[in-house]
DNA sequence: TTCATAGTCCCATTATATGGGACTAACTTT
DNA sequence: AAAGTTAGTCCCATATAATGGGACTATGAA
């Protein structure tokens, strides 16, 4: 036996090794027979199929036929219910909550969906009096004019924000929406540069909202959240303060465990 | 350490163990704190951490505030779009295709949902003519009338039965259709005392069906299992030996991992 | 403040995973 | 049909790597 690289400070080895396989096992979902998994975790072969009969001892996959092994019924209906969309929503909303009544304001979560923004977790502190009419959970609004929106589609990849752009039309909401392609793009530029958008009422007048991503760890950003303000008389402090609270819920949600299954 | 007890005789037991918490945790969904899991475990403190750790780490758990813990979102980004009845379809599908090949016939797979069949598979024999036109996978028949009906309300716990015996009307499609409520519970005592369960002209004139049922590992039933044939001469065999197939194919399904996870 | 419980860290001990290799099963190829 | 190849199982001596007791810190309640 040597496991001289031995570059990941790890805890529980047969664990870690079983989870590797079973997550390969996820993504392939019996496509490729046994010998990816052999070839990409360097696994002896007793070692191998020990691991794959505790796997399929559990329920966690069963054999099909022709050596491809494919995720088993009994997780399947472990995890029924369970989406990537719902999860973010149940992981992120208490700390949403806690940052809505800290700052006084609402906070949001969305996701891109097909070229839209979908909001995922809407919070208000108990102080905000009506809640904003523009979002609702779960429905879909334009990227192009919140606050949420332009930060996601700043990190989105160089090609997918060029397609978008190119999209239009960017009808305007009101005086101050950016309707202009050229000028969407250096918006984009200057929200990646500082690492947060602004929304100065350019989906509805009398709203003011900041937002900053949550970044997978791969860079890619896996949602954003924001503060949204009325302008009659919600906002106690400055943008510094709001953005310093935004990142820090941002960190302590992106230490949660956004980081991709791959490692 | 004493590992006196030791029942289940089995081959990789950290893994087991991790496999056995990450199970606990998708079902509690961080409603209750970690003792619970500590609790029907058996696991001292250093290990439950250890372990909780480590599935933290590869991404299948997420910490929650207050010492609760859901599943992770890698893992549900890791199985999106698996659910526990496309996966039976997956798994099951390769079996029915050669069952139904071998007995020149077509076969399908069934599950309830809220009182209907739902058939989630259906595969003909090459030599099977026009495809019969009552089913199509994903739709719903009514349950009384077929041979996978019969099956899964013979199955069914008595309550449920009893319940769906008092829902009536059970409106006839043929002239054999079985439409008193007395005369189906007394059918469906048959079809558990003999363990299968036929349909000759009850849905269609010209259709004859024979059914067994996919039995998970508590005797509960998991989906059942039929063959099809139009009376124009597609029956080559006695009952007997149709049977004996849809058995073993059953047989053979069943091994493959319906057990609960439970264990 | 104190108390209780959650969670981390350390380390000697040994139980437990490891992997080489022989073996059988299943599928291909000729 | 026989020979060859690869999948999968089984065994067992070895020592790696999981174990768990216990001390310690963090957190949160009283």
């Amino acid at each position: 036996m040597k496991h001289n690289p031995k570059p990941p400070p790890s805890g529980n080895a047969s664990l870690e090794k079983g989870l590797a396989l079973l997550n390969l096992i996820a993504r392939d979902r019996g496509q490729t027979p046994l010998k990816e998994l052999a070839a990409g975790l360097a696994l002896p072969r007793s070692t191998l199929y020990r691991l794959i009969n505790t796997l399929e001892g559990a329920g966690m996959i069963t054999k099909l036929e022709h050596r491809r092994y494919d995720i088993g019924l009994p997780l399947a209906k472990a995890l029924h219910g369970i989406t990537p969309a719902g999860q973010l929503a149940r992981l992120c909303r208490p700390a949403l909550r806690q940052l809505a009544a800290a700052c006084g304001a609402t906070a949001h979560l969305g996701v891109m969906e097909n070229d839209m923004v979908t909001y995922l977790v809407k919070e208000s502190a108990p102080s905000v009096p009506a809640a904003l009419s523009i979002s609702v959970e779960n429905t879909q609004l334009e990227a192009y004019c919140s606050g949420i929106g332009k930060v996601l589609l700043a990190w989105l990849p160089e090609a997918e924000r060029a397609r978008y752009l190119a999209g239009g039309p960017f009808v305007a909401l009101t005086a101050r929406t950016i309707t202009g392609p050229q000028q969407l793009r250096e918006t984009l530029e200057t929200v990646r540069a500082e690492q947060f958008a602004r929304d100065d009422g350019e989906i509805a007048e009398d709203l003011y909202c900041l937002a900053v991503p949550l970044l997978n760890g791969d860079q890619s950003v896996c949602a954003a959240i924001s503060l949204t303000f009325t302008h009659a008389g919600q906002i106690k402090h400055d943008d510094a303060t709001y953005l310093a609270r935004l990142r820090a819920c941002a960190a302590r949600l992106s230490l949660g465990g956004l980081a991709n299954i791959q490692r």
